[in-house]
DNA sequence: GTTAATACCTGTTCGC
DNA sequence: TGCGAACAGGTATTAA
């Protein structure tokens, strides 16, 4: 669940507890989660300092002052929860427990462990095998929109597969997908390379609006996370798409309801009457 | 080369 | 009440 803009926000609310401060010692509960951990994971973390916390897509990155950077994903249940480090209880699926200068703990916990960690050395880490072929980060400047009709052009799968593949676009997960071809007014059944040059330009900016309204709905959520114990992971904003299955549309002028169909496997809801 | 399907994982919900 | 099936979905892998 939590796409770009969950991670933007769980980042953000990790800098104050993280981004300049040591990582006094670093619990690892289990050997892995998607993926085995990295061998001595625990030893590399102990007693570095994070010197920068970044993102790229749905990866948080932790610059270490050994040389290595830390890659973290939630998969789709993790989430980080902040907490003073003076009670001892885990919780089940507490996977990762970073204790960290100045009393604060920060607890990875992900239930489905779809999630990842990893590290790599920081000058080379956007080669890792999980970044490498990334697409253009959606807020970033190689993202425009002769960039994506270059991509489009030709493709044969539905327009809402091809903005859900993470080496065309990084960062758009099923929920945000939804609502950019709804406010696009574009059927995600729709064949990718079928699109008019017109309209699939006209997704860039509306991609754009989509990610920054939830960033910034994230963000000012985060001081009410920070009181309810600190935890960071996904938080329900309102969806004009996903989720309202049989509710009106919110379109302007549009007398249609949300229906849900599957894609590949993966719910797809639209209106189709107003998406076309 | 391109696209589709499947596996991974567990908590929750729904139908019988 | 209890049980099993369906579902949630990001991404690597396998299949077509």
């Amino acid at each position: 669940m939590p796409e770009l803009p969950e991670v933007e926000t769980v980042r953000r609310g990790l800098i104050p507890v993280m981004q300049g401060k040591q990582i006094i010692r670093a619990d690892v509960n289990r050997p892995d989660l998607r993926w085995p951990f990295p061998a001595r994971m625990a030893d590399r973390l102990t007693g570095k300092t994070v010197e920068q916390l970044r993102r790229r897509s749905k990866y948080i990155l932790a610059d270490l002052d050994s040389g290595e950077t830390l890659l973290i994903h939630l998969g789709m249940s993790g989430r980080m929860l902040i907490s003073k480090d003076d009670h001892p209880d885990i919780q089940k699926h507490d996977h990762v427990v970073f204790h960290m200068q100045d009393d604060a703990r920060v607890v990875f916990n992900d239930t489905r462990r779809f999630g990842a960690m990893d590290l790599a050395a920081t000058d080379s880490v956007e080669n890792h095998k999980l970044l490498a072929s990334l697409g253009p980060e959606p807020l970033g400047n190689t993202f425009d929109e002769s960039y994506l009709v270059g991509r489009l052009k030709g493709k044969n799968m539905p327009v809402k597969t091809a903005l859900l593949d993470q080496r065309i676009i990084a960062g758009l997960g099923n929920i945000y997908v939804c609502e950019v071809l709804l406010r696009a007014g574009i059927s995600p059944t729709r064949k990718a390379g079928e699109l008019s040059a017109p309209k699939v330009r006209s997704l860039v900016p509306i991609i754009r609006d989509v990610l920054a309204e939830a960033i910034e709905s994230g963000g000012s959520s985060l001081k009410d996370y920070r009181q309810a114990d600190g935890e960071l992971g996904y938080f329900q904003h309102s969806f004009r798409a996903y989720g309202r299955e049989g509710e009106p549309c919110v379109t302007k002028g549009c007398c249609g309801e949300i229906t849900r169909i599957v894609q590949s496997g993966r719910s797809t809801f639209y209106c189709a009457q107003c998406q076309r």
